[in-house]
RNA sequence: CCGAAAUUGGUGAAGUGGUUAACACGCCGGAUUGUGGCUCCGGUAUGCGUGGGUUCGAUCCCCACAUUUCGGC
């Protein structure tokens, strides 16, 4: 069945919107942070234990797994859902655009598509808007992206300016190219830190008509949270209100809070994941760096008032340990504390919305966690 | 007891008669925003077994001593 948004509430003072996503019977409410798993797996966790943490839609990437196993094996195997074991909700797929910020050059962009060379084996590898549908449908995702060109905010203006054009004739050419009808498909975006690119951007996207509309190039070169946050104003006021946004990429748990007031309803980041494997904690008041000394005899929870897996049977110096050591579980462990993490703040601001606070919650919210450290 | 070789940071070690003693690991920090990478970036020996000597200058040359290893009686 094909994902459905409805807006259920503004909040009173801010522009962040309480909804809920309809697939198969389930709803799951919004704002929603949604774990990254780009080879079909969110890296070192079961299905379950993604479940656990609160999970509703969860992603996947078309680049690899185009390139690993195959689009056409995941299709044998059942479609991505069947594949990976993930029924608890929808499953969203990135089109590879982002892939081609991070893999290709800019000599490799042409109006037709991009081209890559396989990372595995070298081999010439050639993306377009209709083959990255055509992967994703063959993938059985529940919600596609737009093949894009997701561009440094710091790329120059002129630049931006011709690559905003082309990612919406390429929009247009991967709605053209979409056939399948239980399978969503979203615009994306783009046009860096500028207003004038960011509004022609949305507007033209928009024109096209999406299942819903994806704000992209943001957080991916160091920018700062101002210009960020700027690209988000400048695209939201042009989206229209009954469809879903989604903020690719995002993140930090500062940037959820500012993001959900300036109505952005989903997120998605590897953070979360990164973070944990490189031993890193988040935390009410801060992220931790769980390899310091100074928790080698802390025999206390990453967090006290967390709920999650982690917390609630390991401590510390355990993880501590775990990490030095270069075990799995430890990543294991910080992979869902952190994930929890994230989907529990979004669970924070839901309330927030529903109380017309969210103002008051972001205030506190920076207060702990730019505050004194634990 | 005699002879030979060795002695550089927490560890394995490179090195040279002359500015800040290589590198690796470890250790101490930091980074990380639509995931190529369990990755990347910093810091970490005022010191080269001890004491003398030669030299303008010694971790590097010489002497003695200590310790270790190997061989001999």
């Amino acid at each position: 069945m094909k994902v459905k948004y409805n807006l259920k509430k503004t909040e009173a003072h801010t522009k962040a919107r309480l909804g809920e996503i309809e697939w198969n019977g389930k709803t799951f409410e919004t704002p929603m942070f949604m774990p990254v798993g780009t080879q079909a797996t969110v890296k070192t966790l079961s299905p379950e234990e993604v479940i656990e943490c609160g999970s509703g839609i969860v992603l996947a990437n078309t680049y690899h797994l185009w390139l690993r196993p195959g689009e056409d094996i995941v299709k044998e195997g059942g479609g991505i859902h069947e594949f990976m074991n993930y029924h608890n909700g929808p499953i969203l797929t990135d089109s590879g655009g982002y892939q081609v910020f991070s893999l290709a050059h800019s000599k490799d962009i042409s109006e037709e598509g991009v081209k890559f060379k396989n990372q595995y084996d070298g081999s010439p590898l050639f993306l377009t808007p209709e083959k990255s549908i055509a992967i994703q449908e063959a993938l059985g995702s529940d919600i596609m992206m737009s093949f894009d060109e997701c561009l440094a905010a710091s790329a120059p203006y002129e630049y931006q300016k011709a690559s905003v054009e082309r990612t919406i004739r390429w929009a247009k050419r991967g709605k053209d190219a979409h056939k399948t009808e239980d399978q969503c498909l979203f615009g994306i975006v783009q046009g860096g830190p500028y207003e004038d690119l960011r509004k022609h951007s949305a507007i033209e996207t928009v024109k096209l008509d999406f299942d819903g509309y994806s704000i992209g190039g943001v957080a991916n070169d160091g920018e700062s949270k101002e210009d960020m946050y700027k690209a988000i104003d400048y695209s939201v006021p042009y989206l229209p209100e009954d469809k879903m946004r989604y903020l690719m990429g995002v993140g930090d748990p500062i940037d959820l809070v500012e993001g959900v007031i300036r109505g952005v309803d989903v997120f998605d980041c590897v953070t979360p994941t990164r973070l944990a494997r490189h031993g890193n904690a988040y935390t009410k008041y801060g992220k931790l760096n769980i390899k310091n000394s100074k928790y080698k005899r802390d025999f206390s929870p990453l967090s006290e008032q967390c709920d999650c897996y982690a917390c609630k049977h390991y401590t510390k110096a355990y993880i501590h340990h775990l990490i030095k050591c270069d075990e799995v579980f430890g990543a294991r462990l910080l992979s869902i504390h952190n994930i929890r993490f994230l989907i529990h703040l979004t669970e924070e601001l839901r309330e927030a919305i529903k109380n017309d606070n969210i103002l008051e919650f972001r205030d506190r919210f920076i207060e702990d966690y730019y505050g004194q450290k634990q």
